[in-house]
DNA sequence: CTGGTAATGTCAACAAGGCTGACATAAAAT
DNA sequence: ATTTTATGTCAGCCTTGTTGACATTACCAG
């Protein structure tokens, strides 16, 4: 058998080794843990569940999104969806109004108190995430964004891009 | 104010904005949903799940391993995975040997049958790694590793380690 | 040997959050 | 006027997590 540290054109392949690939799905599995570890312990003194984050994240970032838009972004179905949403609007984090062009939609927003929600989960989600950039450096952050970003599906790679290019 | 590009310093610190945090989430959120499409797709025809898939990972990975070798891995309660352990023992995926040593342990293995669902669902979620990490180069894929080290829990990037060091 | 501890399994009950299917309403579009 | 779209809702089901209680077996220390 050939050299197995280089391929025709000469260049290094040993980081697609089964190993490699291996190691990588566990770091997905393992980090994806501590990814959500600090809001969970948040949202469950509160009853809330992850689920609720998610929509509340969504809606802070694109705020007066549509319930469509919503269910696109989340990749779940209108009665998950449904079921979270109530609840926040009843316990008051979340608003509906009516849309003005389109009376049939349903626009989104945070209210004050869902704000502040939203900031306490954020601020303790982003502290871990700034710790890990931090440790790992701006050239490392920028392969780990480089990686994530083509494991998305297609669809989800243009929804992650359009929000990302909707805040410059 | 002074500057947002350079701090005291004089490195840039541009990565480390709540703006560029932010998009770490959301590319930490969409990946993962990639990252779990593939096995699902192939899971859900077989009426098993994530957990199911979970576990004959690690069982793969570290064959022999113990029950509460695995619980500490997988991090849910011993009712939850012996639900699914048992499951995949009934329909043979999963063998539980008494332990020679210690008799009160058991030690699992995956059976012909496991195996081979192992490595249908491990070929089609690295199809998807390799895929990623070949556009993104190794460059990227190393920062792609180290960033999701740092965001790992202290016991759970041991756990990660000691898995990666066990197979050299 | 005996009492304590450890590893495992099991039963029951519950909750979150996915899913499907069916149906209802209001508004827009054709 | 009819059809389509956006949304909401009811009911029921599944997986997978949880807690608490209890049983069995085996190891270990005094």
């Amino acid at each position: 058998m050939a050299d197995t540290r280089a391929n025709i054109s000469g260049e290094s392949l040993l980081f697609l080794t089964d190993e490699q690939l291996r190691q990588g799905i566990e770091a997905m599995f393992f980090a994806y843990r501590g990814f959500t570890a600090d809001p969970d312990r948040i949202l469950s003194d509160l009853s809330y569940g992850r689920a609720h984050h998610r929509a509340i994240h969504f809606i802070n970032r694109a705020p007066g999104t549509t319930v469509n838009n919503l269910l696109n972004i989340l990749g779940v179905t209108k009665q998950s969806l449904n079921r979270v949403l109530r609840t926040l609007v009843e316990d008051g984090l979340v608003e509906s109004r009516v849309g003005q062009s389109d009376k049939r939609e349903r626009h989104l927003f945070l209210t004050e108190a869902g704000g502040e929600l939203e900031r306490e989960l954020s601020d303790a989600q982003r502290a871990r995430m700034r710790s890990a950039f931090r440790d790992a450096g701006p050239d490392a952050v920028a392969g780990f964004r480089t990686v994530l970003e083509a494991m998305m599906d297609a669809e989800m790679q243009r929804t992650y891009t359009r929000l990302k290019e909707s805040s410059l």
